[in-house]
DNA sequence: TGGTAATGCCTTACAACGTAAGGCGTGCTA
DNA sequence: TAGCACGCCTTACGTTGTAAGGCATTACCA
């Protein structure tokens, strides 16, 4: 927390054609850049594992020693909160000529589609306020979404959080709950599943994960259906028929 | 994981009135048992954090060593699947002879106040099967409800799970979320949001503690209604003013 | 009363973690 | 050629979960 340089701050100084720094008995290697720590992470979280990603572990993808990336980054939080502005900035806010609700149904499908991509992050994601610059603006956007719905404020407000509840609440149990999250010290094995709770067993086919999206689609629905009659009539075209359940 | 010991298994044996185990070097004190281990960690883990949470310090609370409690418990995975037990197992599974839907609204109230009497453990269970017995007991119990709407199996399951997104991405947000959970290592502060994001800052009103409940009912009954709808007419009554959202 | 076994808890030790403090070599600029 | 800044490394500390084993107290039985 005391570290304060920043590399490529003001006067940016990048590496010469054919300039390669070398690990200090080693083969030479890339130079270390913000990007290619933040590249590293992801894809040693996502491969690995949440809980076992550590800083020693990304040093050791990056063929460094675990102190070179705090000459990047001040403090483990400081990659966490670059990786969180990275995969938020994937979420595209809309603005083209869909309805609100439909640009509402786009963001959340954007999200999903975001969570799935990187499963692993989402218990980083799930627990962290959004209080980064592009967390930020990343509200301000998904608010201005809502709000077009002509709520008011309160409204838009309450719509957002609730939307939110659902929205991260299904992408942290598609990539860590029920089906594949951390699990209990002993669980119950299946066959006993299966045996002492047949009503269990019998609604596991659609906790698969081809069932996901789905099931995040009919409960999605609920929330756009509701936020419509509390807002009053669509302004344009909304079909309604697409919101239906098909079994 | 190689601890199989079980003290408090087959042959019980109880210590004798007056009998005070001590410290090695320590003043007397109540002897260790899974039900004190159990109400330490949570009082600790609500206490300092989920974050901050050890066995060591765990153990400092209890007057003992850390390995003491591995006498108890043969690890800390071990420990916190007995805490998930007995807290769902203060999430009453309503029997009585309200109308299905009024039996799922009062399960998600209850859950959430659950929620809320443990926030700093809502970290734990957001992340976890619940695969324990206990876990598997409580769901069995709440797909019990959810299939007296009388939606058939894959109703049943599909309906489970959205309602599982929001009522826990709920619990996860008000107790870990936008307003007080772990904060990027360097917020945006609160005058810059005023400043450059006003649309923020005005719903933020709206996103305060005392908030949350009618928040979270607004979202519950959006689902509710889009169950009732998919599941058909409700099978007695079933009041809808008490769902209107009044400003 | 003495011997043996079980119970309950502690001691020691290890590998892995985040990161504070500071050092060293390379190449750029004057 | 001197000095400096950048980029990266070395060392070290306190903390974590827990494996392995030890020791004192008590219970049981002869």
């Amino acid at each position: 927390m005391a570290l304060r340089r920043k590399p490529n701050g003001s006067a940016v100084t990048l590496p010469r054609a054919g300039f390669h720094p070398r690990s200090r008995k080693g083969a030479p290697r890339a130079p270390l850049s913000r990007e290619r720590i933040e590249a590293a992470a992801i894809g040693l979280i996502e491969r690995e594992s949440y809980e076992n990603f550590s800083i020693r572990k990304l040093a050791a993808e990056l063929r460094c020693e675990a102190m070179s990336i705090y000459h990047y980054f001040p403090s483990r939080q400081h990659i966490m909160d670059a990786l969180v502005d990275r995969m938020l900035a994937e979420v595209a806010i809309p603005t083209d000529e869909l309805t609100p609700l439909e640009q509402i149904r786009e963001l959340a499908i954007s999200y999903r589609r975001m969570a799935l991509r990187y499963p692993e992050f989402q218990r980083h994601f799930a627990f962290h306020r959004l209080n980064t610059p592009g967390g930020i603006r990343w509200i301000a956007g998904v608010l201005a979404v809502v709000a077009r719905l002509g709520g008011g404020t309160e409204v838009t407000a309450r719509l957002f959080r609730a939307f939110g509840y659902y929205i991260t609440g299904a992408a942290l149990d598609e990539t860590s709950g029920y089906a594949r999250g951390q699990s209990a010290a002993e669980p119950v094995p299946d066959d006993v599943v299966a045996r002492d709770f047949p009503a269990v067993a019998a609604v596991n086919p659609f906790f698969q994960k081809d069932q996901h999206e789905k099931t995040f689609l009919l409960g999605l629905d609920f929330m756009l259906d509701g936020a419509a009659r509390l807002t009053g009539p669509a302004p344009r075209k909304r079909g309604s028929g697409r919101r239906k359940f098909r079994s």
